[in-house]
DNA sequence: GATCTCTCTGCAAACCTTTGCACCGAAGTA
DNA sequence: TACTTCGGTGCAAAGGTTTGCAGAGAGATC
C-alpha cells in the first residue's frame, strides 16, 4: 500500500536510481526528466523512506532530545525552540523524559543512538566521564553542563547571580541566603561559586540553605529555614523553588518585599503571574535549544559518515569542534525585590524599589567563548 | 564501527539467523546458544537496529506526538506521561510542534507516516475530513476532539462546566460570563454548550465573551469587558485565560473573589499559585497522555502488518478499533470564587467561600463512552 | 569519419534485519 | 530396522533506498 520509489519508477518510465537521483542528486538528471519524475510522485503522493535511507547513508535525519523533566517549566520552551530549529532545517526530534535519573539517561542514549544523528543531552545528571564514554558513541550536545572536550551550550547564571547579589546589595540587603539547587548540577554549582564571590566583593553574608530538589516543594519547606536565618533576601537556584518560598513565606506571614526580598533564576513564564510578580535571573532557553541544535546539525554536516566507507557511528579521527557556546543572562526586576535595613534614602535604586525597570534578555546572542577544533 | 548483527553472530559462531532469534523469537533456539549468543551481543554492546527491523516488519516502535503548542502549560504533562507510557512499552517517541497551525498539523503527519506506527493529535485544528483522510495514512488517536470512526481521548468539560456553573450559582451568583475559547476547538464548544445548558436549568445569565485566544493574553484582554457585562462570576475556557483575567481584573481595581468569582478549566500547576488560587475543573491530562497511547499501541498490535505480506500502512480490511474514551473531569474549588449577590446566609456552601474543600480528579480512571468494533 | 567528452541513465551491490523454507540429526514409534 | 516427528540451525530473499561504475547517445573537435 505505501507507495515507494519503485511506484515513481514505474509510473514515470525510469530506473529506480533516477527516481532516487532526482530527490537526493537532482543536479544529476535532466530537467525533463526530474519534472515528469517530480510530478509522478506528487501524484502518487510518494514520500521517501526515511529508515530506508538512513539504512544505506547513515544519516537518520533524525536527533534526540533528553530530558530531566518535561513537566518542568524551564524545559518546555527549550524542546519548542530546539524542535522548531531541527524541523527547520529537516530533521525530526525524538523527546524522552528521564525524571531526573542519571541510569534512565544513560540507557536512552544507547536506546536512541542507532535512531538518530545526535543527542542533546539537558542538564544530565550523569557524571562527566559517563557522557564522555556516551560522546563515544553518538554525538552529542550538553546543555547547562560543562564538559571538556565536548560542544555545550551554557547559560551564564554566573554573571546573574553576581548581578542579582548587587541589585539586592543596592537595596539595601547585606544577610542574604542562597537556596541552592540539587547536587550535580553544573548550574547550581555555578551559581554558589559566583554568589560566594559576589557577596565576599561587595561585603555581603551569604548564608547557603541546601541543596534542595529543584521544585516548588523544594522552596516551601525552607521558608522557615530562611526566616530563622535572619536574612533579608534571598536567591533561590531556580523560579519553581523561588515561588514555593512565596508560598511558605506568606503562610508563615513574613511579607515580601517588606521583610524579605526574593530573586529567582530562569524567568519561567509563571514568574510573571505570581503576586507579588518575581524579580528574576532571565535565561536565554529558547535561545539555548536552537543554539544546541545548530552546534549538533553544524557536527553532523562535518563528518560525513557514509555507511559504504566506515558506516554510521562517530568516524574515527574526524575533526570534531567542540565549541562551548556561553549565552547572556539578564537580571528583571518585577516586585519580589525592595529595600532592605541598609537601603541608603539618598540612592535612587534603593527607592525605586517595587516595580522596576524590566531588563529584558536577548535571546539570540550567543557569545562563543571558546571556539576550539580538535582531532578526536 | 556500530556493532551489527553479523559481529555478532561471527563472535558466537553462528549464523546471523541465529542471532536475530535469539532477540527477536528466544524460544527457538537453544538455551545455551542463547546464552552464548547473548553474552556476546552484551560484550560487543550491540543493539537491534530498528530501522533495519522496522524495514522489514513494517513496525517502527516509534509514535508520533502532534501539539498544538509545546509552550503551552497544558501539554507537558500529557506530553511526559504520553512518554513514559510509550516507552515502558518499548516505543520511542518523536514529538512536533505545530503553532496551532492547521497546515504544519497535516505536513507532519505526512512527514512522520513512514517513521512511525501511529501518531497521537491533540487537539488538532485541521477539518474533520482531513483528519479522517490523513487516517488512512496512518494510524491516528485524537486527543481533545470527537470524530465518528476514529479512536478519540475525550475528557467531559461539558461536565466540568456544568459542575462550575452550579458551583457559582451555589454560591449566589447568577450573572455569568463564559470566555470563550478559540474557534474549532472541540473542548471550546462543549464547554459553551453544556455551560449554557446548565446555566439555562439553574435560571442563570451566561454572557459568552469570545471567541478568544487560549492565551495569558486573551484573558487579560477581556477584563474591561466582563467588568462592563455587569456580571458577577466568570467560566474562563482555561486556566491561561482565567490566569489572565486575573491580572486583568487586579489592573482595573477589581477584586477577587469579593466583586467577581473566576473560574477556569485544566488545573495546570500553575493555578495553585496564583493570587488567589485559582477554582478551576481539573481535566486528566496525564491520564489522556496515558490512555491515548495505549488505544493507539493496541490498535498497532491488532492490526499485523508484516512487509511480507501487505507492508506498511493501515491495511485494508482490517478490524479498527474506534473506542472512544471520556476521561472525567472534577471541580477544584480554591479561592478565586466566593459569595454572590444571591447568596443565601442559611446555604453553608455560600458561607464557606475562600478556601474549600479540595475535590481533586482521580486521573486513572477513564470511562468508555462507546467501544466499537467496526470494520473499516 | 573517427575520436573524445559529457550528460544522462541503468545496473547491481550494499545497508541490517527478519522469516519462510529446507535441512540435519536425534529421539520416538511401529 | 525403517519411518516419522521435532527441535535447532542455516540459507537466501526481501524490505526501500543510495551510489560507484559502466554504457548509451549526442555533440564537439580534428
Amino acid at each position: 500500500m505505501p507507495v515507494t520509489i519503485r511506484d515513481v519508477a514505474r509510473a514515470s518510465g525510469v530506473h529506480i536510481s533516477t527516481v532516487s537521483r532526482t530527490f537526493s542528486a537532482p543536479h544529476l538528471v535532466n530537467p525533463e526528466t526530474r519534472v515528469r519524475v517530480l510530478a509522478c510522485a506528487e501524484d502518487l503522493g510518494y514520500r521517501p523512506n526515511r529508515a530506508a535511507r538512513a539504512l544505506i547513508t547513515g544519516r537518520t535525519h533524525n536527533i534526540g532530545l533528553i530530558i530531566a523533566d518535561i513537566a518542568n517549566p524551564f524545559f518546555p520552551p527549550l524542546i519548542k525552540a530546539a524542535e522548531s530549529q531541527a524541523r527547520h532545517r529537516d530533521y525530526h526530534v525524538f523527546v524522552a523524559d528521564t525524571n531526573e535519573d542519571a541510569a534512565a539517561e544513560e540507557e536512552l542514549v544507547h536506546a536512541l543512538a542507532k535512531q538518530v544523528d545526535g543527542v542533546l543531552l539537558c542538564s544530565p545528571r550523569m557524571s562527566n566521564s559517563l557522557i564522555e564514554q556516551l560522546s563515544r558513541e553518538v554525538p552529542l550536545v550538553v546543555v547547562n553542563r560543562q564538559l571538556a572536550g565536548l560542544p555545550c551550550v551554557l547559560m551564564d547564571v554566573g554573571q546573574g547571580a553576581r548581578t542579582a547579589i548587587e541589585h539586592l546589595v543596592g537595596l539595601g540587603h547585606r544577610e542574604i541566603a542562597l537556596l541552592g539547587g540539587p547536587r550535580g548540577s553544573w548550574t547550581s554549582r555555578e551559581i554558589r561559586r559566583a554568589a560566594n564571590a559576589a557577596a565576599r566583593t561587595v561585603g555581603a553574608d551569604l548564608t547557603v540553605i541546601g541543596p534542595n530538589p529543584p521544585t516548588e516543594t523544594g522552596g516551601l519547606a525552607q521558608a522557615e529555614q530562611v526566616r530563622r536565618a535572619g536574612v533579608t533576601a534571598v536567591l533561590a537556584y531556580n523560579d519553581l523553588m523561588a515561588i514555593g518560598l512565596l508560598e511558605g513565606l506568606d503562610a508563615i506571614g513574613v511579607r515580601v518585599p517588606q521583610e524579605v526580598s526574593v530573586v529567582g533564576v530562569d524567568d519561567i513564564s509563571l514568574s510573571r503571574l505570581t503576586r507579588p510578580k518575581l524579580t528574576t535571573v532571565a535565561t536565554p532557553t529558547a535561545a539555548a535549544g536552537r543554539t544546541a541544535v545548530d552546534m549538533l546539525l553544524q557536527q553532523d554536516t562535518d563528518a560525513p559518515r557514509t555507511a559504504r566507507g566506515g558506516g554510521a557511528g562517530v568516524a574515527v579521527g574526524v575533526r570534531r569542534t567542540t565549541a562551548q557556546v556561553m549565552l547572556q543572562t539578564e537580571l528583571v526586576i518585577r516586585d519580589s525585590t525592595g529595600p532592605g535595613p541598609y537601603a541608603d534614602p539618598e540612592r535612587p535604586e534603593a527607592a525605586a524599589a517595587g516595580p522596576g525597570p524590566h531588563r529584558r534578555a536577548d535571546p539570540g546572542n550567543p557569545i562563543v567563548a571558546a571556539g576550539d577544533v580538535v582531532a578526536s
